[in-house]
DNA sequence: AACTCGGGGGA
DNA sequence: TCCCCAGAGTT
């Protein structure tokens, strides 16, 4: 782990980075939870370039939990059509007619965390960059970064190692900024510290990162997942004689 | 812990 | 083709 003095210089180069380097990002012009949520929503499990032109258009259409809360099924369907996961829009609907029924947006992590289709990511990132609470964020970039910049050998493919690094996480964390740190550690592993090929010569925090200074970037971040076995056919014919095999040949896929 | 949900981009 | 992506819910 790095000492207090070298943590605080790790969260200024990061949130310098940041603030100076950050791609601009529709979501990131407002604060607003509602289109936060919106936003965070649609980038699950889904690319930013797929995003942007749906987040536009929902807003559009749905510019408030009111709205989303009174619309027709079909309306909000084919403003989702070809996002994929459909159950997040259904799930987005359920939370705005909670939203409608209280009055407003939660403004706290656990009653946000409650809402339908949203987990420990998306409640850190809404509770963080729209009400400035100190949850740290935890997705598939921001395990990486960590992983690398501690050569930390969890496994990210396990609770048991997912429930470490966030610990790491929190600590780490920069708890008079929480939202623009973490949105910096996402940047950072969206841009920077790339599944492969990670751009260290460009890293804003390279100095703090015991991969960069060991060259075992691309050992981490280590995910061992247990594949499913694969079931196959397979033609396999020979002609034998006297126990002997005279002629074989096996084809290397189904006909 | 494993599985499912969708569609698209990149290796 | 396979893997991965600003994950969450169910079993």
């Amino acid at each position: 782990m790095l000492s207090a003095e070298q943590l605080r210089q790790f969260r200024r180069a990061l949130l310098e980075w940041f603030t100076m380097r950050q791609r601009d990002l529709p979501w990131r012009h407002t604060r607003d939870p509602y289109a936060v949520w919106i936003s965070e929503i649609m980038l699950q499990q889904t690319r930013v370039a797929a995003v942007i032109p749906y987040y536009h258009r929902f807003l559009a259409r749905f510019p408030d939990f009111k709205s989303l809360a009174e619309a027709p099924e079909q309306e909000l369907l084919a403003c989702w059509s070809g996002l994929g996961y459909y159950q997040r829009a259904r799930n987005l609907q359920k939370a705005a007619r909670q939203m409608k029924q209280a009055g407003a947006f939660p403004d706290n992590y656990s009653a946000i965390r409650a809402l339908p289709g949203i987990g420990d990511y998306t409640a850190a990132a809404i509770s963080s960059i729209s009400f400035h609470l100190p949850h740290a964020v935890l997705d598939g970039n921001v395990f990486r970064v960590l992983s690398r910049v501690f050569t930390d050998p969890a496994n990210i493919a396990s609770a048991a190692g997912k429930r470490h690094l966030s610990g790491i996480a929190e600590t780490v964390l920069d708890k008079a900024q929480p939202g623009m740190f973490n949105q910096g550690m996402m940047e950072l592993g969206a841009t920077v510290c790339l599944p492969k090929n990670p751009q260290c010569v460009i890293c804003p925090v390279s100095e703090w990162c015991r991969a960069r200074q060991s060259g075992t970037q691309s050992d981490f971040p280590v995910k061992i997942v247990s594949r499913k076995s694969v079931q196959e056919k397979r033609i396999l014919f020979w002609v034998e004689r006297d126990g002997r095999i005279l002629a074989w040949n096996a084809r290397q896929h189904p006909a």
